[in-house]
Order: structure tokens, then sequence, then C-alpha cells
DNA sequence: CGGAGGTAGCTGCGCGAAGCAGCCACTTCC
DNA sequence: GGAAGTGGCTGCTTCGCGCAGCTACCTCCG
């Protein structure tokens, strides 16, 4: 086939934001997806059990908030996870409506695992990166996506810290 | 509500660029179909009439390589294009197999009306980084998305010739 | 010149992610 | 003790992306 640039990405395009995190988004989206399906894992078991692993036991709305889940999707994640040996599931004495999830020793492992290989894609991700940017890039990937989170900052002074 | 720190996001996700990526990209597409939504249009509409404008009339399936649109999505979309206007769409007589695309003077008014929308987003997206990171920024999402478009690395083969 | 293989346009289907609505049980506030 | 809010759960919808398959057509090669 002639070369007539027919895969040359319109600069208006190119030089967006915009365009260039959503197109990465679906690459990241299938990189880690692969990696997750590897380990029988969906994305969202990884986000609870890591919520549990740094905060501790939870409701599930607790970790819908945390890890950015609706609740409806928390309900089968949680089912799968606690069918899997991963998590406990057990209603709160101290408040009924609520269901404590707990991580299991076993859940600890196989976060620590999908650690690992999660690890290895974020090298593979930021491998066109020189190390010394790595880390800035993360940082402004969370500023930016902290921004769009709440707009309307103002002066709201005491951070959540 | 007692603030029991419900809505911090554990550190295994909000250290990784991969998550930070796809959450970002979901803030993004609200915020660019916002804009979109307001002017009727959606994303590929304008993501054809771009690279018509820089690249000249072509074919379908050369929009759909040069925007990284699928084909099915470039059918409807230049279907809807060419209701509205935009572009005109015709037979190319030395192949017939192909649809010439061709903007239209009020699809290059419409393209410089959404351009200058989705710069105030791309402003509205990088409003947190400082000025003199905004290009960088850019630069590093190009070169991370170009990585995982063409990572024929490994001897994992799976083979396509 | 005729068949093989590739390309273009088009239709249709499936997947993953996100989000909303509504229901019931229960807690909390007034 | 009534109203409002919260937590768990089920169900539905939307959107973006991508693949499979089909027909028409072009090109290459024997």
């Amino acid at each position: 086939m002639q070369n007539t640039g027919d895969d040359r990405v319109p600069t208006l395009l190119r030089s967006r934001p915009s365009w260039l995190v959503t197109q990465l988004a679906t690459q990241v989206t299938r990189l880690v997806g692969e990696a997750f399906d590897a380990a029988g894992f969906r994305r969202y078991h990884y986000a609870l059990l890591a919520a549990l692993d740094e905060f501790g036991p939870a409701s599930q709305a607790a970790l819908g908030r945390r890890c950015r889940i609706d609740r409806s999707y928390v309900v089968e994640a949680v089912g799968e996870l606690e069918a899997a040996g991963l998590v406990l599931r057990a209603p709160d004495p101290a408040d009924r409506r609520r269901n404590i999830v707990t991580l299991t020793g076993e859940g600890g492992t196989h976060l620590a695992a999908m650690t690992r290989t999660l690890d290895d894609v974020q090298d593979e991700l930021t491998a066109p990166l020189p190390a010394a940017e790595r880390e800035q890039f993360v940082h402004q990937l969370g500023r930016v996506l902290d921004h769009l989170r709440e707009p309307r900052v103002t002066g709201k002074g005491p951070e959540i810290s």
C-alpha cells in the first residue's frame, strides 16, 4: 500500500490533552484489562482490596466512595470477592444497615500479587518517559484530576489531608 | 455526617498512572461531551472535520485511520455530517469502492467554532498546571500514547502476518 | 483473462465502564 | 413517633470502543 500518510493524526486532535487522555485511556484499559484477565480479576476488585488494605474494614458505601465506584458495582464486586474468599462480609452490629467488609489473609496475598503485576504495567506505560519525568507526570495527572473533580475550590482553606 | 475520610482514595490507585489516566478520561469525556452537546456535535464529528481540514478530501477508510475511529463509526458520523451539510460524500470515479468526503465551507466554519470551544476546555483541563508545564504535559501524553500504540516487543508474537 | 487476495463501505453484535432510579431496611434527627 | 437520610441491592440506560461478517470492487499474478 502506498504511504499516503493515512495514519497521520490531525494536529487539532494530536495537540489536545483531552484527545490524548481519552485515547490513552482506551489503551491503558486494554493493557490493564489483559493483566487482570490473566489473574481472573477485574479492575474493581483490585481497587476494593486496595482500599481495605489501606484503610481497614469498611462498609460497602464507604468503599465505593473511596474508590469512586458506584454502589451497584460495589455490591457485585464485593460479592465476587467474598465468593473467592478474599474478603469477609458481615453485618455491622452497631448499625444494621451496614455490611462491614474485611480483607482476609488470602485477599492480602492476592492484592500483593496483583500489585506487582500492575507495577509492571505502570513501567510499560511510563517506559518512554525519562525516569526523572515519571514522578512529575503522575503528579500532574493527579493535579489535573483533582481539579476536574471539584471545580469550585475557591476559599475552602482546610484541606482534608 | 462524620468525616471518616470516606473519600480518600487508596494510594495504590492514586499513585498509578493507569488509574489516574482512566479516571481522568471519564472526567474529560464528560467535559468534552458537554461542550459538544451544546453544539449538537459529537466527538467523532469534530475529529473527522479536523482531518478533512488538515489533509483535504479523503476516503472514509483513510479518515478512520487518521482519527483512530472504527470504520463502522465513520459511516454513521459521515452520514450525519453530510445530512448537516458540513461535508460532501461522493463516489470516487477512479475507485468505485471509495466515497470521497470533502469539507464544505459550512463545515469549516463549524470546525473553527468548535475549535474555539474545545480550546476553552483544554484551558480548563490544564488550569492547575503551571503554564510552563502544560506543553511538556501534552508532549508526555503523546509519547506515552505512541509507545502503547506500537509495542511490537517481546517474543510473544500475536502473529498478524 | 480469470481467479485470489486485499480494500472500502456498511450492518450488526458484544464488551466494559459509568451512572441513575427505585425499593426496602434501618438509623438519626427533630 | 414521624421525617429525612443512609446503606445494601436490583435493574435499566448510555456511551465509547472494537470485532465479525457481508457485498462490491480493485489489483496483482499466474
